[in-house]
RNA sequence: GGGCCUUUAGCUCAGGUGGCUAGAGCGCGCGCUUGAUAAGCGCGAGGUCCCUGGUUCGAUCCCAGGAAGGCCCA
């Protein structure tokens, strides 16, 4: 009795697996990480990689404050890849993360629980410090939780049950340890250096405590008279929008780059730069002055001037900063009052002049303003410029100006005594730049001219930070005498303390006694009684300490690192205070290499702010995406630029996951019935596109092994997603699904075609493993045979040398491209109605140029299958034809399309003039009457 | 304002040392298939290679200037 035509599909070996086509990622992603936690899978991969080389990975310590975001999610993924491929090349591939604990933001953020954060109150001295700092401990002990669980959530493996904190006490004791370091370098100092100041809070503030806001000032013009004869009665003008720094002026400067003119101003001259010399008659109200002469910015350095109203004299000096778009191109300079006035004053060797109190009023040495406030003070000295004769024109100006983030008002900018670390002294800075450049490998190449332009430009490292949250500064002072207690065995000392006791706490909750080692006397007068330095190390310096906390102490790790891996704002900030501090104190870098990414931008490649409405969190992203999407986000994008993220980038992300998800669940489902030990065929008995499709594979393996090498996680992407499109979905995988639904189950050359199918889905599945580590996981598990419990306890899969074959892949190169043309010759015979499907079709070569006769004749066996049409013709046209079709891409090729001959078999779908010919079935094909007969 | 960097189809990316009708995948449009089916296949339409000059027989690629954007300083 003859089967119907239903009956035959149950005959076919169609796809089979569990593994879901739908991948729910944000349900199943948690199941997975539980599976992970459950087996210990850090643990797993540590034991596997035992006795395997080290390579060390540093994790750059984020800030224990708030959740994650973007750019943290990147970095931590791009660090999860990168150990994750390190490990499958072979290495025992380490990776501790750190959390950094210390600083202004989580102290300030605790001021404000406890109310401290109004003017007026001393942050240092309003509570008991350890109290405080106990309070400071659990606001970051509290985000490290919540930081700890998204980064995991990421599907980031790391040790994640013993972090590195800095504010570990063992970990204090090192920075404590590591500043005395620099003390027994001598090259510790304290000095004066301006600050932001608050005259209402009597504190100095950070950067990021000063908030920009506009006010209205006086700008004057004021004359400093010349002690020249080179003109009458010249005075340089300056141009300044504080008043009140006037008395502090040790100095004027003007731009060695610039020209400057000798203006006539009625008997008397007045030097101004060209540029701004309209501007300036013009707001002078002398639209009559005339330029005498031109002078060179040069030729009047050196030049004398009498203070316009303080009986002292000052020089004119050249500074390129003197800018050319306001003022008079003439500034004046008080070094203890401007950041770039201190530089410069250092440079001159002028003292860093500071004569305003802690109150913001003028000292007793101030004639006429002392005890004045600088805002009182600012309308007087104006006058006082006026009654002298040195005013040349007030003008008033709204510009921006620093206040207080705490009370408001308008900060002056005032020396204070401060901590640094010389880099010239012992030679710091060429000892690192000489490191920068012999000693580390810079991924992408400019990061290593951009940090080296940066350690050769930058002043010495300020150290010091005026308050609670952090590591003290290790310095006595003598109750006798006042002189500095500093020394590297004291500090060492200390040191011991912290990490036998409670850390940097001990600093505060022992009187200076208890911290010293009995007997210390004072080197100056003999005294015994002492009192504790009040300032702490700046965060900068912790962090920068983490590679003797953490690389040094741990035994599972190594000293220096292979790699450092953060954001390109880091080469300011821990590249650079790692490296100033590893060479300060050990003479050598603590990385081999240091790789940047860029940031994280919006659709447009704007910079996402909250205020914009164009920022997005991890933590919204996930439930809608999964984890796994923003992976493989991260490692598509080229991270050298900035990286750009939008809904339209999710979602074509969204889609590319979609099809290499797809593409394993389909190789997958051919290879439901294969196992390997028993149904593997040797490479001799593959098929030829078997052959061709390895060839391809090796190729894929050989590339993406190096571009993980070469940390290129966007080459990955890019190589896989394309080889899964095109390589496998439209060309292999199109042309095998004939061989493996219709043959027999156990035909060899069914079982070939799993045999690729197998080492094509364990390459994949392997090299996808450290970007898609959830799915790979997942899809891994589902892998015939006996797989390994976890894919990322394998190696990178390697070709097998036999797949290459050149010979090979040249003739498939051709025979695809022919393969194109017939598409479309097949493409036009179907927009004319003439076919459906490509089986219901045969094409005949009528013309075929060059080497292509001999070609499609040695191939002609395989020609139907590749083409995936019911029948070929190799040798000319036969009768009239549905279409001819003539190549453009290859001239001279010449395609008929007419509809196959014979009948279409009811089981594979092949039109052939043989279906009939069996009484028992007479809709099936002469191929499939074996195979049914088998079956029976 | 200064230093470093970026700018190739709607999106993500390729384009050794200057020379082709500038490529790929995805997306989009139109079909096919319904035995990868909230899948698969085919065909097709998309680009002043940021702009302006210059060098050159010839520039996406080299040089100069500019625009937009990013990081870090000021």
């Amino acid at each position: 009795m003859a089967l119907c035509a239903m009956d035959y599909k149950a005959t076919l070996n169609l796809p089979k697996t569990p593994f879901p086509m739908k991948a729910n990622l944000p349900q199943a992603e948690p199941e997975m990480l539980a599976r992970w936690e459950a087996m210990d899978i850090y643990a797993r991969l540590r034991a596997a990689a035992h006795g395997r080389p080290l390579w060390i990975l540093h994790d750059g310590p984020p800030y224990a404050n708030g959740h994650i975001h973007m750019g943290t999610a990147l970095n931590k993924i791009l660090k999860d890849v990168t150990v994750k491929s390190r490990s499958m090349l072979g290495a025992n591939a380490v990776y501790v993360p750190g959390w950094d604990c210390h600083g202004l933001p989580i102290e300030h953020q605790v001021d404000k629980e406890l109310g401290l954060d109004t003017a007026s109150i001393d942050v240092r001295k309003a509570m008991d410090p350890v109290l405080k700092r106990q309070k400071c401990r659990e606001y970051a002990t509290r985000f490290i939780e919540i930081q700890r669980s998204e980064f995991r959530r990421l599907g980031v493996f790391g040790d994640w049950q013993r972090p590195y904190l800095t504010m570990a006490p063992a970990y204090q004791a090192v920075i404590a340890r590591e500043f005395g370091r620099f003390v027994g370098r001598g090259i510790v100092y304290k000095g004066l250096k301006p600050v932001h100041w608050c005259m209402y809070c009597k504190t100095a503030l950070a950067q990021a405590e000063v908030e920009y806001e506009e006010q209205a000032t006086p700008s004057v013009y004021v004359k400093f008279p010349l002690l020249t004869d080179r003109w009458p009665r010249s005075s340089a003008v300056v141009w300044t929008t504080t008043p009140w720094t006037l008395p502090a002026n040790l100095a004027v400067a003007v731009n060695p780059d610039e020209q400057y003119v000798a203006l006539d101003a009625g008997g008397e001259t007045l030097i101004v730069a060209q540029k701004l010399a309209d501007a300036f008659r013009k707001a002078a109200g002398l639209p009559g002055a005339r330029p005498l002469a031109t002078v060179p910015g040069p030729s009047l350095e050196g030049l004398e001037y009498r203070h316009p109203w303080i009986d002292r004299t000052g020089k004119i000096v050249g500074a390129t900063f003197v800018a050319m778009d306001t003022g008079t191109g003439l500034v004046h300079i008080a070094p203890g009052h401007g950041e770039e006035d201190y530089e410069l004053g250092r440079r001159m060797g002028l003292p860093i002049y500071n004569p305003v109190d802690d109150d913001g009023r003028f000292v007793p040495e101030v004639e006429r303003f002392a005890g004045l406030t600088v805002w009182e003070a600012n309308p007087k000295i104006v006058e006082h410029l006026r009654a002298v004769g040195a005013l040349v024109a007030a003008v008033p100006l709204t510009h921006s100006y620093p206040h207080c983030w705490r009370c408001g008002n308008p900060t002056l900018f005032r020396a204070t005594e401060q901590w640094f670390i010389s880099l010239d002294r012992d030679g710091l800075r060429s000892r690192a730049l000489e490191a920068i450049k012999r000693d580390v490998r810079w991924f992408p190449p400019w990061g290593e001219e951009r940090i080296y332009s940066m350690v050769a430009h930058r002043p010495d490292w300020t150290i010091s930070r005026q308050r609670v949250w952090g590591v003290p500064i290790v310095a006595f002072y003598c109750r006798a005498c006042d002189a500095l207690l500093l020394d590297e065995r004291l500090v060492e000392h200390v040191a011991q303390i912290f990490r036998a006791g409670q850390g940097a706490d001990e600093w505060y909750a022992r009187e200076a006694g208890e911290l010293l080692p009995a007997g210390t006397a004072c080197p100056k007068c003999g005294g015994r009684a002492f009192r504790k330095e009040e300032d702490i190390l700046d965060v900068w310096f912790d962090s920068g300490c983490s590679h003797a906390a953490v690389l040094e102490t741990r035994p599972e790790l190594r000293w220096p690192a292979d790699l450092y891996l953060e954001g390109s704002d880091q080469h300011r900030g821990w590249f650079h205070s790692s490296l100033l501090e590893a060479v300060g104190t050990r003479d050598a870098p603590p990385y081999r290499g240091v790789l940047t990414h860029g940031f994280v931008v919006d659709g447009e490649g704007r910079k996402m702010s909250k205020s914009q409405g164009n920022y997005v969190t991890p933590q919204e992203l996930i439930p809608k995406y999964g984890a796994e999407v923003l992976r493989l986000w991260a490692a598509a994008e080229d991270y050298s630029e900035d990286i750009r993220l939008s809904d339209e980038i999710l979602n074509r992300l969204a889609d590319a996951y979609r099809r290499l998800r797809n593409t394993f669940r389909f190789l997958l489902g051919n290879l439901a019935d294969f196992e390997p030990a028993r149904d593997r065929q040797s490479y001799a008995r593959l098929d030829e596109v078997d052959r061709w499709i390895l060839a391809r594979l090796g190729r894929l393996v050989g590339r993406v092994v190096k571009a993980y090498g070469e940390y290129q996680f966007h080459t990955v992407f890019h190589s896989v997603h394309n080889f899964c499109a095109v390589d496998l979905s439209a060309q292999y995988l199109d042309i095998i699904k004939d061989r493996l639904y219709t043959s027999a189950a156990d035909d060899p050359r069914r079982r070939a075609a799993q045999t690729a199918c197998y080492d094509i889905f364990s390459a994949l599945a392997r090299l996808m493993a450290p970007i898609l580590t959830f799915t790979a996981e997942e899809a891994w598990s589902h892998l015939p045979g006996r797989p390994g419990e976890s894919v990322h306890l394998e190696l990178f899969p390697e070709a097998a040398r036999e797949w290459l074959d050149e010979r090979l892949e040249r003739d498939w190169e051709r025979l695809l491209e022919v393969r194109r043309e017939v598409a479309k010759a097949l493409e036009t015979a179907r927009q004319q109605g003439g076919i459906g499907s490509g089986l219901e079709a045969r094409v005949a070569f009528v013309h075929a140029p060059e080497d292509l006769p001999a070609l499609l004749q040695a191939k002609r066996d395989l020609l139907a299958t590749l083409f995936i049409v019911s029948r070929v013709g190799v040798g000319g046209a036969v009768g009239a034809p549905l279409v001819r079709y003539e190549s453009q891409e290859i001239p001279g090729l010449v395609i008929d399309v007419e509809r196959a001959p014979g009948r279409k078999c009811a089981r594979c779908w092949t039109w052939s003039e043989r279906v009939g010919e069996s009484h028992e079935h007479p809709t099936l094909c002469e191929r499939c009457l074996p195979v049914i007969a088998r079956i029976r």
